[in-house]
DNA sequence: CGTCTGGTTGATACGACTCAAATTTGGTGG
DNA sequence: CCACCAAATTTGAGTCGTATCAACCAGACG
């Protein structure tokens, strides 16, 4: 089985490469390389939009790759409240090693439909032994994803709803642009206002009413799952987006942050 | 040289061991284990309280190891905000391989004086190869700490002030526990109110008003350095601390979040 | 004993929430 | 192609939690 190239549902990009496009991100890859992420792809498994790939108090046993969609983290309080902690877009890992834990801390759900591969402990243990750049990518990824779980607990703490939602929209743009999914401001966007809620700590209605203030200030297009970001560095700069948290200045690569 | 056994400043709890505690929370340690965890405290360092470790923009060099003292990650914003997006306790690593990446996107700053251990990247290569189980102990340590992040951002997603102030102290009771920093509902407590408030992301006035609230409904003592926790029980409760993003159930240990 | 840091108090302002309803969009089947 | 329905978005009015600003106080320290 080669590596897979599902063809997206409603996006005229490609994710075919997304996988290749994050690690690359990082570090450029020997054909073997390719080869050996390639090969865990052999255990896929879809998940429809808005269902679970796992819950809070299952015992992991994979470690997930995203494929081709988008998903999200999220935990939720005895009193029904809500967080989105991170959100996964394709070539994203989900917790290396995670299977050490007894229990699930919280649940992965799907955005829009998902495609997953599913890497046993033992796959992950060869690909660590057999393929030092891969696993030094691993490692840059799993670096990479907790800074930004760091720079979301930025967000929460200290922006304002206008500041956290630019913020968070830049974030993802740049992500999608990574992995070839966006380019020229322009990216599909599967987030309802009610997500955008539950992943900046707003209610959905101030997210509106905050998203028309972004639109009024000709900042950005958001609607029918179509984000169009209008003028990224003054997005940037009133939302104090300051990329470093993303480590994307490897190997000479992706250092335009325009475009 | 041995494993440090350093007298804390202020306290009457012992910190010489919170690191092989902190190992011990997830697995039993053989000699040799700790004979190599006690080798990494070969290249000390003392950080001045409010003094930083490390700052942002820096190149890591350094996997960190906190053998006394507090810490705090923070991050601050172009417009001078500050957010504490997460505490080091003693026994408390930084991550694993961090001088992978080219420069920090935080700092690290002493709470109080701090004793830290630097690792350089061969010993962390030489531990990884020779001590599996530090090394699988060490996984879990990250995954931990990443799982703790995400329960931070939970916190400034969706707690009040008087859940948030009140889960933190429950949390910082518990991991200071597991390292044999507390007990009985006491520890010290070196945060102050204005450290509290970037760490919940609140303003220090009202995170004034809202210590008063939890002392006045008999949950919590708070005072010159020290905490004592008088209904942990109520607390969680009212704090909708749920312990297992801490995965402490491992071995059969600490099992009992009593005491 | 004065200085400084950390803690406390009061008055006022505002950002974000709540609740409720209307409107638009997208998908489905007749 | 249109009728229908559910989901998502939008609007309005009123409230509340937390921020702001400005003093004041207490204990630690030199």
């Amino acid at each position: 089985m080669t590596l897979p190239t599902g063809v997206p549902e409603f996006s005229k990009f490609s994710s075919g490469s997304a996988v290749e496009s994050r690690i690359e991100a990082f570090t450029r890859l020997s054909a073997d390389d390719r080869q050996a992420l390639a090969a865990l792809g052999q255990n896929v498994r879809y998940v429809d939009s808005r269902r679970d790939l796992i819950s809070e108090g299952d015992k992991p046993k994979y470690v997930h790759l995203v494929l081709d969609g988008w998903g999200a983290r999220y935990k939720t309080l005895p009193d029904g409240k809500r967080q989105i902690v991170s959100l996964f877009l394709p070539g994203d890992f989900c917790d290396l090693n995670v299977y050490i834990l007894k229990q699930m801390d919280h649940s992965i759900g799907a955005i829009t439909r998902l495609k997953v591969a599913m890497i046993t402990p033992d796959e992950m243990t060869r690909l660590t032994h057999d393929r030092p750049r891969v696993t030094q990518a691993l490692w840059w990824h799993e670096l990479v994803t907790t800074a930004i779980q760091r720079e979301w607990t930025l967000n929460l703490g200290q922006r304002t709803a206008y500041e956290r939602l630019g913020h968070l929209l830049v974030e993802l743009y740049l992500r999608l642009r990574t992995v070839g999914l966006a380019s020229n401001g322009r990216c599909d966007f599967p987030l309802t206002q009610n997500d955008l809620g539950e992943a900046t700590g707003l209610t959905p209605v101030h997210v509106n009413r905050t998203l028309q203030e972004l639109r009024r200030d000709g900042l950005i297009e958001l609607g029918r799952r179509h984000l169009h970001i209008q003028d990224i560095e003054r997005l940037k700069s009133v939302s104090m987006f300051n990329p470093n948290y993303l480590h994307l200045e490897h190997e000479g690569r992706h250092l335009d942050a325009n475009s």
